[in-house]
DNA sequence: GAATAGATCCGC
DNA sequence: CGGATCTATTCA
């Protein structure tokens, strides 16, 4: 499998929350295949990032290609993946994934991140260099549907979410 | 220092 | 639809 290299994800965040859907997350020894992403970025309202840098979405403005891990209702993480560039506030957001050998099927950013193990000590960790967390391709075609982002109240109706079909 | 909203999930 | 559960941010 090849991994993605920092290229990828300089681009458009709405292209590469697109593009990653059919991707595969390899976390430790767990792989993954993208089902479902969310775009968020500049001055987006429901984005973390649109009232400037703070200690939780700093990743957010660093280089492309970081993880991105916040905690979110006492209760869950959510995994993001930077994009564009330094000083621009871009992510997308993993909301669902199929593992693959066993495949199991998480849908839900809080779900996906308790059963992968994913905390916030795998915040703001460059996919392009760890060797423990990075995204590959595994020539996996999927198509990707855009649809309204679920789960916020702000800008709720822009279609920046990517399920695959 | 205190209040509150929040990129969620589950059970009723 | 409400509760669990806690943190970062916002407000006074």
């Amino acid at each position: 499998m090849k991994k993605l290299p920092r290229k990828f994800f300089e681009r458009s965040t709405l292209e590469v929350a697109g593009d990653l859907v059919g991707k595969v997350l390899v976390f430790g020894d767990k792989k993954a295949v993208i089902t479902e992403t969310e775009a968020y970025f500049g001055d987006d309202p429901a984005s973390h990032g649109s009232r400037g840098v703070t200690k939780r979405n700093f990743p957010m403005f660093g280089p492309a290609g970081h993880t991105y891990v916040y905690f979110i209702y006492g209760m869950y993480f959510c995994l993001n993946i930077t994009t564009e560039k330094e000083g621009f506030p871009a992510a997308v957001l993993i909301r669902g994934v199929r593992v693959l050998d066993t495949n199991e099927l998480f849908n839900g950013p809080g779900k996906l991140c308790s059963h992968l193990g994913i905390t916030k000590k795998h915040n703001d960790i460059d996919v392009c260099r760890s060797g423990l967390v990075y995204v590959a391709d595994a020539g996996i075609k999927l198509k990707a549907k855009k649809t309204p982002r679920v789960g916020i109240k702000k800008n709720a109706h822009k279609k920046w979410r990517f399920v695959a079909v």
